[in-house]
Order: C-alpha cells, then structure tokens, then sequence
DNA sequence: GTGACATACAAGTCTGACTTTTTTGCAGCG
DNA sequence: CGCTGCAAAAAAGTCAGACTTGTATGTCAC
C-alpha cells in the first residue's frame, strides 16, 4: 500500500515521518541535517529535501543557526494521507480512528444526500452491486471479502457526491474500515442491521431520495460511533 | 497570511504552485527540472527541493528519464492548506468556494453539537462575546469588524469541538468566510436571521445542549450554501 | 511481428566549497 | 550593574560539477 521507497528520500521519510507522528521527538525537539544525513547515511541533499517534505506537512520547522525544529501536533497537516497513515500506523492509532471515525459521521450523511442528487446511472448501478456483495460475504468469517464491497460501497458515495474534498476522503474511508476489520472489534461476522442500511441507501441514491439516503446514512455512521464508544448522552 | 518567501525554494513554489492548480499546465504536461531552474534562476538542488515539496502534495509526480508529470486535479492534495490558498488565488475560486461550502454544511453542525459537550467555560465565554461582537457589527456596513467576529465564533466551535481533524478547518473557513465578504455577495448588512442564529447557538453550546447547537447551525450552513445557489430541487 | 539488446536521457545522488542569517557571548561604555 | 553593540560561530541555505541509476525507446536479429 502507499508509495514505498520512492528513492532514498523516501526511505528517510518512511522512518522520519512515524517517528515524529509517533511523539519520539517532543514539539520542540532540534535535529540537526548534518547529523541526520549521517545517521540514515544519505547525503545532505537527499536529507534537505525530506526535511523540505517534512516541512510541508508541518510536521518540522527549518531555522537559519537553529535547526531543524519538530512542530506541536496541533501544527500538522492532519489530512495529509502520508501523515494519516504514519499515525495510523503509531501509538495513538486508536485516537486517531476516533477522530477520522466522528469525521465520517459528519462528512458521509451529507455525501450520501448529494449522492441522491447526483449519481450517474453507472454509480448507481456500482452501488447495488456493492450492497449486494456485502450481504453476500456478510455470513460465514468472509470478512475480507465483506471489507473489500463496504469500503468500494463508501468510495463510490463519496465521489458520487461530486464534491471533490468529499471525494478525496476515499482513502481515510478505506483506512478506518480496514482497521475496524483487522485491529479493532468485529471479529465476528458483520451486524446485520448494518448491512441492511447499506442496501437501502443504495435504494435510496437510486430513487434519488436525498433526505432517505442522508438519514440512512448517519444511521450507518452513528453505529460506527457506538462501535468505538464515542455516544452522546 | 500564509508564510512567504521562505528561501529561494519558497519563492518557486509560490510561483509554480499556482501555475500548476490553475491549469497552466494540463495534467500529463513534463517539465524537466534542470529546465526549470534555468527559468527560475535557482540550482538543481533548490529546484529538486520545491519539486519535492510539489511531489507530497501529488500535484507532480518525478519518474526517472522521463522528468516532472503534472498530475491531474483528481490526485491533489486538496485539504492541504498551502493548496487551498493556491486554488483560491486562482481561476476556479468560486468552484473552490463552494467545495469548501459544502463541506463546512457537513462538518460544523456536527462540530457544535461535539461543542455543546465538550465547551469549557472559556470556550463558551469567547464564542457569547464573539457572537455578541456580531450582533455589534451587523449594522452601518461594519462588514470587516463583524467578520473578525464570524471567523473568531467558528473557530471557537471547531476548536471546542474536540476533534483534531475539525479544529484543522478552522483556517478553511477563515478563508470561506472571509472570501465571501471580500469577492461574492453581501454588499450590504449580513442577514440579521444569520446573525441570530450565532447568538442562539450559542446559548444551545452554553447549556450543552448538542441537538439544538447542532439543528441551530445547520441552518446557518445552509443559509451560507443558498447563499452560493447550491440548493435541493 | 516478437524478442533481446544497446543507447541515450533525465532524474537521482554525492561531495565540497561558499554564502547568509541569526544566535550567542564578550567587550566596552554609561 | 546593566545596557548597547560588535564580533564570532554555528547551522541552514545555495551553488556547481561529476557521477550513478533506472528506464523509455529504438534497433537489430530471429
């Protein structure tokens, strides 16, 4: 997955980037390049550019006679998918599936209700389809299978939106379903209720039901809050 | 705004940041970077650097004996802020408007009602200031001041919120909000409704009460959406 | 036409020297 | 004793040139 060892810079990356996500360097920390391109034995140019990279994200602040200065979290890019995936792949995973998970349940109600309004016949037709193979692999431990139809099932509400920011949270999607599937609860089959509401949402788009599949919808995303304890009183 | 001109490498990227996102060039295009720094007047090594900077936030990506591809819109990293104010500098600011609309028509209702849980009595105490500061500023074409208030007011609920990702937004609606007074509509005195509906949220986050601060601010996202003529038939 | 091979091109990497900015600390002065 | 200002040092920033590596493309044999 992702874009592995793109060059030498990547690999710095690659261990930089979960390093600093991971809290090892406390905000304020001062690396020196120097000192960096000599511990991942790369040249200073292929270090200033992940230090460039790093920068980018926020993740790290660059001063003249001070160094290489690593940022507070509140500082971070946190929609950058390489640093979603670094913190996915950290310590606070679990906190971070909570805050992608409470934005799914603001974000995916309204795609779903734009969906409704803007689903081309061949989205429409993808999103029974999906339904239908999550009811499918919905018995029996095929949760690989079942994962593989929800997260194609969410992509294509998403970008039948026609909202491109809504479009683009595909991936987050696919990351925090994966890591229901794989690291968190669900190690038996799939709620059917669940799998219900997915079918009539894609009833619902293709009726052009805005309000229904909007409902449906936070539905869907209001169980994934309850999964991970996050309620309202 | 914004953090420029920092290094001869900040300045590329300011100048071919817009460029690319304005369309300049069509995705596919291949520049060559020893090309480009001539024309920029800067060494490889810098120019290596802003195409690093380019390649995170996918707007290029390098591929050996080929050079620099200029990657279509569907692959940028459209939540990164640098590529936000980018996008808003240039040709497509309305379609970028509204994107960004929509998206707050997701997030904030969800933002206040989280709000209306977890304010602190500080929080609480700035955002009845700050939508008293509104009430203030509605009338007599105070249409900078009352804006100060709007941003402040927003951004207090996202940040009360408690969700990184929401407290992020804060400087995208900043953006929306202060593009609207500056380049769209309201020529003339906010909508005196608009304006009550912040007191009213308000006093709902004061007494946590989430459905009502989160009901309450729907309505003001989707005054803001009629407002952009992105309605429901 | 299909395969293997040679070639050239552009990104990638490394090195060393130089410049610029900014912190720090010391000296001199009030 | 404390303040100002100058000097020195430290680290990022910049540059130029040589070399390496991967990879498209074209060529030739089969």
């Amino acid at each position: 997955m992702s874009t592995p060892g793109r060059g030498l810079h990547g690999h710095v990356l690659d261990t930089l980037g979960p390093a600093i996500t991971a809290g090892e360097y406390p905000p304020g920390s001062v690396l020196r390049t120097d000192e960096l391109a000599q511990r991942f034995d790369v040249s200073r140019s292929v270090m200033r550019e992940a230090v460039r990279v790093l920068e980018s994200m926020h993740l790290v602040a660059s001063r003249r006679r001070v160094g290489v200065i690593v940022q507070p979290a509140s500082e971070w890019n946190v929609y950058d998918p390489q640093v979603i995936r670094w913190r996915l792949a950290g310590a606070d995973r679990p906190r971070q599936l909570r805050s992608l998970t409470v934005l799914r349940s603001a974000v995916e109600p309204v795609a779903a209700g734009l969906a409704a309004r803007h689903a081309t016949p061949e989205q429409c037709s993808e999103l029974t389809e999906r339904a239908l193979g999550m009811v499918a692999n919905s018995r029996g431990h095929r949760l690989e299978q079942y994962l593989v139809h929800d997260v194609a099932f969410h992509r294509v509400i998403l970008n039948a939106s026609g909202n491109e920011m809504f479009a683009r949270l595909g991936d987050v999607v696919a990351e925090v379903l994966a890591g229901r599937t794989h690291h968190e609860v669900m190690f038996e089959d799939p709620d059917p209720a669940a799998v219900t509401l997915h079918v009539r949402v894609a009833e619902a788009v293709r009726e052009g039901d805005a309000a229904r599949a909007e409902k449906l919808t936070r539905e869907i995303t209001e169980g994934a809050l309850q999964e991970l304890d996050i309620l309202a009183p």
